[in-house]
DNA sequence: ATGTATCGAAACGAGCCGTTTCGTTCAAGT
DNA sequence: ACTTGAACGAAACGGCTCGTTTCGATACAT
């Protein structure tokens, strides 16, 4: 994302000269420099690589800089991974069949897929069965997300499309539990072709149950 | 499990004195005493404190021991982890609704909660971000283990309960990824009074999409 | 002009890494 | 009976990252 493409070390180089205090206030410069850097650390080391050193190193800023605006790698992250997640916009297909397969075309598997946000994420949650501020932040982060998913099943109920007992949150949790299991298990890619089949199975049954035929 | 009862250092004082070698061979209660320090350290510091140095410290053994058995810490978790999988027997009710829900509540959710093999689990899942080989070892682990589970569905297709078409992996895929997803949250407990509905939502559809009234 | 908060750089002590060395204990091979 | 060799615990190695502190330079704020 940004501009990433320079395969030299040109990536943080976004001044020439060394960047300097613009006086007692923060420096945006830096502050760009800093997540440009941790990005790309992510994205060619993991996060077995990522340390406030090596991000430190590859921005060319001091540690200190980076612990003033950071209290931990993981607020870092976190900075990082959402200024990926506006990038896209939720989908109101009309029907919530298509709806929960533009959902993880568009912003689970296809946007972990496509961008590095799949690696980060992964980093993320990795993170989260380390540190407990870390669990709660993404305790926090997957509440709201879900309330936004519900939605769809909210507009599916004003439609008249499911009924109005329908468990949406479960639906809901369903869905994103399918997406993180894949990503968790590295096979984002492989998933993508499964995308029709879950959410089928999902709304209609996996096992063929009391379904008129 | 085993023996952890003691609130003091006593745990790993399998033998009052130190232990030594006994000759050209592996020393058993070496190989005992480390994974119930390393179940130890797990249990009470979680894997941020799990480090070798902490493991070997409190097994009153040499780093080089550990390292000479066990390549990385990875393989030790798990070691760990695998001391515990074989305690509870799989279930085999007779309905495929009441094998899923006997499952969640054994061998899943109610599995991680009631002893630490969810600490240890969550620490194997948060590795395998990091490392490839802990991820392939997961992986290979989790084939084996859905292998397992499938056989529910293929004995009630023997039994003709579901038709021959139904996906049983898709169907063994969402039941894992639910119970992953709440470990991973840190949910487990609370998952526990949703496993009913779950498995009712995935055997019948969770939306009410096609069934028959 | 002064005060102050920021910047990058460098160094600090601490902890863990994975390895090596050492002296010991003792089964296995001759 | 004797030697060989592997495994054991202990200790120390160099290397890395941690989070913090110190330092001089910078330039906004008052």
């Amino acid at each position: 994302m940004t501009h990433i493409e320079g395969m030299e070390t040109s990536t943080e180089d976004t001044d020439d000269s060394a960047r300097r205090s613009i006086g007692a206030r923060r420096n945006p410069a830096s502050q760009e420099a800093i997540l440009d850097a941790a990005e790309a650390v992510l994205k060619e080391s993991g996060i077995g690589g990522f340390s406030i050193e090596a991000v430190a190193r590859r921005a060319r800023a001091g540690k200190p800089t980076i612990y003033r605006w950071w209290p931990n790698r993981t607020a870092l992250m976190l900075d990082v991974y959402k200024r990926f997640k506006n990038t896209r916009t939720f989908p109101d297909t009309g029907a919530l069949r298509s709806d929960l397969i533009a959902l993880l075309e568009n912003h689970l598997l296809g946007f972990w897929k496509d961008s590095l946000c799949g690696t980060v994420y992964r980093a993320i949650i990795a993170e989260a069965q380390n540190d407990r501020d870390a669990a709660a932040s993404l305790y926090t982060y997957q509440v709201e997300r879900k309330a936004v998913v519900l939605q769809m099943v909210t507009r599916a109920k004003a439609r008249g499309e499911v009924d109005e007992a329908v468990d949406g949150t479960l639906l809901v949790d369903m869905v994103v539990s399918f997406a993180w299991h894949q990503l968790l298990l590295g096979r984002v890619a492989e998933a993508m072709d499964s995308i029709e089949a879950v959410v089928d199975g999902l709304l209609m049954g996996c096992a063929g149950y009391q379904r008129k035929e």
